[in-house]
DNA sequence: TAACAAACAGTCAAGCCTGTCGGTTTGTTG
DNA sequence: CAACAAACCGACAGGCTTGACTGTTTGTTA
């Protein structure tokens, strides 16, 4: 704390383990699914040995549990500064929802699907997964409003909002069965135009 | 198949048999998921014998698509029983969308999820999910333009009508994590009153 | 530099799951 | 009724996973 570290300091190589074994633990959801994703697997796709693995999570629920909270803040800070860079003025709606589309079929969100229908049938998983993900909620509700331009609070915008992110959630569902870009643009396409129609912009038309 | 049996004949007790055997499957689907539902527990919860359940099924493969096949079946017939009770007139669309959520909440959609996900890293079941659940797909497009009293092929109206599936599917998603009736049951007055507003009614209030 | 603690490495036992196999019962058929 | 086949039963072996445990290296601190 006080003194400086001449080497490699511990705390910085218990950062680093950390952080390789939980991206090897994001990789093998990704790939495997979570049954398959085994402590072993992630310590070998993460070239740790098992004993270094073992000793930073000492349980497969530590492991996992901490992924969760990875994969969360992720998701969270992806969204944030995709969605910043979302254009404004004609075709504004569209461009978020192809946005919110993309982060909803991203390897990510495979990941926390695994996460979620998991934890459904895991009472501990499952308690990491409800607190973080209604944060998530509420970080996505505010940050599509905003690239919307609409006030996300106000009464049947705030439905709409959220029926907009339930549909990629429904999108990204479906697209895990199987891909059809096309149909999905279709529907965004629809989707964006009654947006437009319903929605009370504050903003209408406006560039920056 | 030419003369009548006296006793009970071998094929009622296979398809009896069977039947059992997938309704346990399910059951141990939507109870302690996919990785969980090991072939032994399968047999337990069935009161089936483990060599009567290898026998009728030699892998765990041949159990689960079977599973696919019974789920996707039953997921088409239920869909199309409840819709066609949905009430026409006023509130129409509501209802209908009652009946939607109602689906996707349902123990049957647990199911069904729980080997969507898994079917996304098992290139056999994937195979079967991918096949079947296209045919459900169809029929509940065609079973819910029907319901809406909309023509589900023309151009404006067919996005509209997948993306109330998509939504609904979300919404279904969604539950299993947090079940919130009252979000959801604001999001669906929303997105009715859109679907009322969007939609070319061919019978807009028309009793049977 | 000496002593200590944390990080790291690999092995072991217990438990579970799947598929196979020999044996028994029950229905079918000549 | 006899012979056969299908249905049914329980046990076993092989493979994998998890968590525990002993030892070794590396960084910290007095």
């Amino acid at each position: 704390m006080t003194t400086q570290p001449l080497r490699v300091p511990q705390e910085e190589r218990t950062r680093a383990m950390r952080a390789r074994l939980l991206e090897a633990t994001v990789e093998c959801l990704v790939e495997v699914g979570f049954s398959g994703t085994s402590t072993t697997l992630v310590s070998k796709r993460a070239g740790v040995s098992r004993g270094a693995q073992v000793h930073h999570f000492p349980t497969k629920n530590d492991l996992v549990v901490a992924a969760v909270e990875h994969i969360s803040t992720s998701r969270g800070d992806e969204l944030a500064s995709t969605l910043a860079e979302a254009p404004t003025g004609e075709g504004r709606t569209r461009a978020v929802l192809e946005i919110l589309a993309a982060h909803f079929t991203a390897p990510i969100f495979t990941a926390a699907l695994e996460l979620w229908v998991a934890a459904r049938t895991d009472p501990q998983l499952s308690e990491a997964v409800q607190r973080l993900e209604q944060r998530v909620g509420r970080q996505s509700h505010q940050l599509t409003a905003d690239a919307l331009g609409v006030d996300g609070a106000a009464p049947g915008t705030r439905e709409l909002v959220q029926a907009t992110l339930d549909l990629v959630r429904g999108l990204g569902l479906a697209n895990t069965i199987s891909d059809d870009a096309k149909r999905r643009a279709r529907i965004l396409d629809a989707w964006a135009a009654t947006l437009d129609a319903q929605l009370p912009r504050t903003t209408p038309t406006q560039g920056v």
